[in-house]
This record gives C-alpha cells, sequence and structure tokens, in this order.
DNA sequence: TCTTGACTTTGAGTGCACTTTAAGGTGTAT
DNA sequence: ATACACCTTAAAGTGCACTCAAAGTCAAGA
C-alpha cells in the first residue's frame, strides 16, 4: 500500500508538519518521492515511523533518535550500538514506568484523603491545619 | 525544621530557580519569609513542593497545578472539584502506565531483533532487506 | 479555463518550562 | 575592611519540539 502524508498522519494520529519536520531532522531518511516530489509512505515506513514515535513518546530525544537513525544507515557494523542505545533506553523506560507507580501512589493517598477527609494523614497546602502541622 | 531555599533544593534535587519559578507561578503560596525577605521552607512545605513535583512529573502543566491551588485556596467548598481534578489526573497516569508498558514491549521486541538477528520478524530503516520487505 | 485542494519548500513563529542575567542586599570569616 | 557566599527581584534568554505562513507546483472536477 502506498500512502500519502496526509493519510499517514490520519492513520497515526499526528500531523503532516511532524512527519516533514521528523524528515527535516532525519529521522525518515527512507521515504520516497512520486515523479511530482511528494513524498510516499508504504507499511513498512509507516512501521519506522511507529517505532520512531515509540522512542519520542517513552522519552528519547530528537536529537538522539538521530543518532540511532544515522547509525542504522552506517550498516551492520553498528548493530551493537544499537541495541546497546537500545538496552539503555528500555532500562530508562523501566525506571520511568517505576516512577509513575509510585507516584500514583501518592495521588492515590490523595485521593483517599479527599474521599475519607482523614485529617492529620493529609493537607492541602492552603488549609488552615496546615501551617499548624507544619510547626 | 527550617530550610533555606537552596537546601530545599538539594534536598528535592531541583533547582532554586525552578523553586522561585513555581512561586511566582502561584504553585507555592504559602511560602513564608524572614525578616530580610528570604524565603523559609519548612518539613510541610517540602511535603507540598513534592505534591507539586508528582502532578508534574506525572504531566500535569503548570497552568493546571495553578488552578489546582487556585481552588485550595478558596476552602473547603472546593474539595469536590479538587477532588474530581485528582481523579482525572489518576486516570491519565495509569493510562499513561499502560501505553508505557505496550511501549517497553515493542522496544524488547527490537531488542530480540538484535539479540537474535531474527530476519523478516524485524528490520530497520536502513537495511537492504526494509525496502525489500516494504513492497 | 478556472477553481479547489493536496502537496512542496524555506524560514519564521509559538508555547512551555525552565534558566540565567543583572543589580543589589545581608551575614560571616579572615 | 573586604571578600565570599548566600539571598532577593524583574526581566530577558534558552532549548526543545513542534507548528505555521508564504509562495509555489500539480492534477482533477465544474
Amino acid at each position: 500500500m502506498h500512502y500519502t502524508i496526509k493519510q499517514v498522519a490520519e492513520k497515526l494520529e499526528l500531523t503532516a508538519y511532524t512527519l516533514r519536520y521528523y524528515e527535516r531532522e532525519g529521522l525518515l531518511p527512507f521515504v520516497e518521492r512520486d515523479p511530482h516530489g511528494n513524498r510516499v509512505f508504504r507499511d513498512a515506513d509507516i512501521e519506522w515511523v511507529l517505532l520512531i514515535r515509540c522512542l519520542r513518546d517513552t522519552g528519547m530525544s530528537v536529537a538522539e533518535i538521530k543518532r540511532y537513525v544515522l547509525l542504522c544507515q552506517e550498516g551492520d557494523e553498528t548493530i551493537e550500538v544499537r541495541r546497546q542505545i537500545m538496552l539503555d533506553h528500555k532500562r530508562e523506560v523501566e525506571q520511568k514506568i517505576l516512577q509513575m507507580k509510585l507516584y500514583l501512589d501518592k495521588i492515590n493517598k490523595k485521593l483517599h484523603y479527599y474521599d475519607h477527609f482523614v485529617v492529620g494523614q493529609d493537607i492541602d497546602c492552603c488549609n488552615p491545619k496546615y501551617k499548624t502541622r507544619a510547626k
């Protein structure tokens, strides 16, 4: 299947601006063109964009992704470096998930306070009791 | 206990600039001053900063936190609104964790490809086989 | 033929969350 | 006394990731 930039944008729920920006930054070095210079995306290209989005949404910067893509372009000799980048990133994502779960616990405790109004267990900053407890 | 802005910054691993910025934006409406105008943080204040950080790190914008803090300042009538904000945010964080786990799976599959070089299961965008498979 | 609409490029603009600068005040140590 | 290390403010600057504007090309439909 062939897709225009707009179709890809709709399918993946991002804007055509973003796709062009990613290409400009070297994140999509493969995109072909039709005789008029218009971008032509294929299924495998869409898979690649999905990987880019995965990396972005999990906190990898555009610059770091660019580095990774450049390594891909250098061929098989860089596979070990790429593996290491991915491994490091995996660990970062795992840490992030753990941290998010801790934050979720904190939010749940806050909600418990709102649900049951447990005085002395938690308090909002502008509650009159806040400054009393603070001393 | 009393803390200077620098001590809080060190304790919570953020910068004094950030703490001043948060106060300026209305996220820390409680901070007291000593006779020279220097900020004085107490233990309860640090707890509040930790909640602010929890909300920020889980994706709540400074503007939204500001709205929440303003509601806190309005007193008990706004508890239900605050509870709803926190509940909505909790759900967003849960969604985010689920999404992160899906992304982690994707990253693990990529790593599996690098570890075992499974041809036809995954491929990098600049691999010669990429365009072949794309057709 | 002419309009509509989707595409192209380059370069500039936006929004957010800090981050720093500049200019100045205060307290302690040598 | 004078340096040093901390604090203060208002305002300007930075970096990132988009996001858009302007000006143009091209193909299909009324």
